[in-house]
RNA sequence: UGGGGAGUGGUGUAACGGGAACACGCUGGACUCUGGAUCCAGUAAUGAAGGUUCGAAUCCUUCCUCCCCAGCCA
């Protein structure tokens, strides 16, 4: 875990040391996030979140969360509550400082006509077809518009007309006149206005006409009074031109765009056309499906948001292309889990053991610890019977070399319970399948040892046949087999048909009824699993979030192969 | 074949002219009332070639590889 409040030691860290002992700003660091409301934010999103928010903390500075609303037919009022919510569920608050695009666009405007007057804009009519043409191509210059060298008069007379809403929609333009040469295409006269007759989810019907993001953005920077402007690599072309527009308005004390490199993670996509493919082709539940890489998906799953802010600070920040593997955030999710989760005992499938020697009608109270990790946490009591489940997988008739657990003969520790020794395995004499265990216990081992000091091998976890609780339980797995879901060109071929797994009749340990959707448990030896919002009163429904490691499996999958 | 970026163990991040470190992973061991956790040990890297220097991951030159850019998207 790192330090709260520790300064950071990456280059943007770097970069703002140096602007303050410069005396840059006035040694004010200013942030902000600025999510464009056209759809959920996923773990991508995460990182540049913390960056920003955390960056401006660390310095003693603010950080706004703005909605960058530039496109009215892309962006939906739905999608800026749902990021809200988000934003809030990693822990970030940016106070009173909630701002959109929108409420520029009458400045905006005005910043608009004074480039129109001193010469830096004109107003273009070319369709967007030739545009294309004209822009030329990464090799090739492109050409001037004919129309680029219109007067100042005529040029703010048709912008003022575009505004008006007398031209159509992509008749004209509003472009910047930079350099129809230049090798940063970017430069060749961008476009910064358009016409388009759009009811924008804020603004409605009072504008037909709406600024581009390349000319939005540094001016809202310079609005606001943002200081450093931290965006992803793919924005590196586009800082001479967040420059220029500061430059051709004079804005003093102008903010500087700096660009770091976005967060990937194997075994998981972020684009979001694709994400909407797997949500409207049905091969995930929706946008809030436990095995989505958007917060809601990760949210449900029950990822705790100190996790995945403590991953992000951990991942680091760097300008080098990088793909983190899924392992780490899991690792990093465990370490928290571990910490902080309450042990509980739950059989996913359960095996009828009957303990002859035990009273039909004893209910012995046993004591287990909530968390070994944490004394803090208290234990509680769970009770043992004659009758109990333990996990099918936890006996073997003809138990492999390794094999720790319960088989004819053998005695194991029920967590917190007793010893127990297999003494019968009863079948079903029509197909074979073990169905009861009979075993006998030792009373003097009550409470999980005995006076003897004898050692067992393993302890199983188990649940009491009349108190055990009812549960359905999800199993996830990464979405992708691959590590790159693009491998072989089609993200849809790589789809792990058993990302997720139900597992039905599973039972809990009665402590657990009524548990508060969303909390989250550690089930002993299994994993860790949160409380999914479809429980009812009659049937928990549980998410694993991530499973234990199990080096047991591993000496499995060995020695199969 | 233009422009902008980036190359350090399998992965990510440090080292800012002076013994390549940390984390994850992996391997082995110790311990354990979770085959979890913890502990201990091991594994493994400076894209290449030249040059400068007493000394280069770091500075210079050339080369190689990868990523981004031709929306009236952001």
């Amino acid at each position: 875990m790192t330090e709260p409040g520790k300064k950071p030691t990456h280059f943007i860290q770097e970069i703002i040391d140096a602007d303050r002992a410069a005396g840059r700003y006035g040694g004010r660091v200013h942030t902000r996030f600025p999510p464009e409301p056209n759809g959920y934010l996923h773990i991508g999103h995460a990182k540049a979140i913390w960056i920003d928010f955390s960056t401006a903390e660390a310095n003693g500075g603010l950080c706004n969360l703005r909605f960058d609303d530039t496109n009215p037919t892309t962006e939906e009022e739905e999608f800026v509550e749902a990021i809200k919510e988000d934003v809030r569920w990693l822990g970030f608050d940016w106070g009173d400082r909630l701002y959109y695009a929108s409420d520029y666009f009458e400045q905006l405007y005005q910043y608009a006509e004074e480039l129109i007057k001193r010469g830096k804009a004109y107003v273009c009519d070319l369709s967007p077809e030739e545009l294309r043409a004209y822009r030329g191509t990464l090799t090739e210059p492109g050409r001037e518009s004919p129309y680029r060298n219109r007067s100042v008069e005529e040029n703010l007379d048709l912008f003022r007309r575009m505004r008006a809403g007398e031209f159509p929609d992509g008749s004209r333009t509003l472009r910047a006149k930079i350099d129809m040469a230049s090798p940063n295409l970017n430069m060749r006269d961008p476009v910064i206005y358009r016409i388009q007759r759009a009811r924008h989810h804020r603004t409605g019907d009072t504008w037909c006409i709406y600024p581009m993001y390349d000319f939005a953005h540094p001016l809202s920077d310079a609005i606001e009074g943002i200081t450093h402007s931290l965006c992803t690599l793919e924005f590196e072309d586009h800082r001479p031109l967040y420059n220029w527009f500061l430059e051709a308005l004079e804005i003093p004390d102008p903010p500087q765009q700096i660009e770091f490199a976005r967060l990937e993670l194997t075994h998981t996509i972020t684009s979001k056309r694709k994400l909407r493919q797997l949500v409207e082709g049905g091969y995930v539940r929706g946008w809030d499906d436990p095995r989505m890489p958007t917060l809601r998906g990760m949210r449900r799953r029950g990822y705790p948001p100190e996790a995945i802010i403590d991953f992000c600070s951990r991942v680091g920040v760097s300008k080098t292309n990088a793909v983190i593997s899924l392992g780490f955030l899991e690792h990093v999710v465990r370490e928290h889990l571990n910490r902080t989760a309450q042990r509980v005992m739950a059989v996913l499938n359960p095996l009828k053991v009957v303990i002859t020697n035990f009273p039909e009608d004893r209910v012995e109270w046993v004591e287990v610890e909530n968390n070994p990790e944490d004394p803090e946490a208290g234990t509680r009591q769970v009770p043992f019977t004659r009758e109990i489940y333990i996990e099918r997988d936890d006996f073997m008739e003809d138990p492999p070399k390794k094999f720790f657990r319960l088989a004819p003969g053998r005695e194991v520790r029920l967590k917190g319970a007793c010893y127990i020794t297999c003494q019968e395995v009863v079948k079903d004499p029509a197909t074979g399948e073990v169905i009861e265990l009979r075993c006998t216990w030792d009373p003097e081992s009550l409470g999980g040892s005995t006076p003897d000091g004898r050692r067992v091998k393993g302890t199983l976890h188990w649940v009491s046949a009349r108190h055990a609780v009812p549960a359905e339980v999800r199993l996830y797995e990464p979405l992708f087999l691959t590590e790159d879901p693009e491998e072989g060109g089609d993200f849809l071929a790589n789809l792990n048909p058993n990302s997720l797994q139900v597992l039905t009749g599973c039972l809990v340990e009665p402590g657990l009824a009524g548990a508060a959707v969303g909390s989250r448990y550690q089930f002993l030896r299994h994993g860790y699993f949160a409380v999914d919002p479809d429980s009812t009163e009659d049937l928990l429904v549980f998410n694993r979030i991530v499973p234990l490691r199990d080096s047991w499996q591993k000496i499995q999958g060995r020695e199969r192969t």
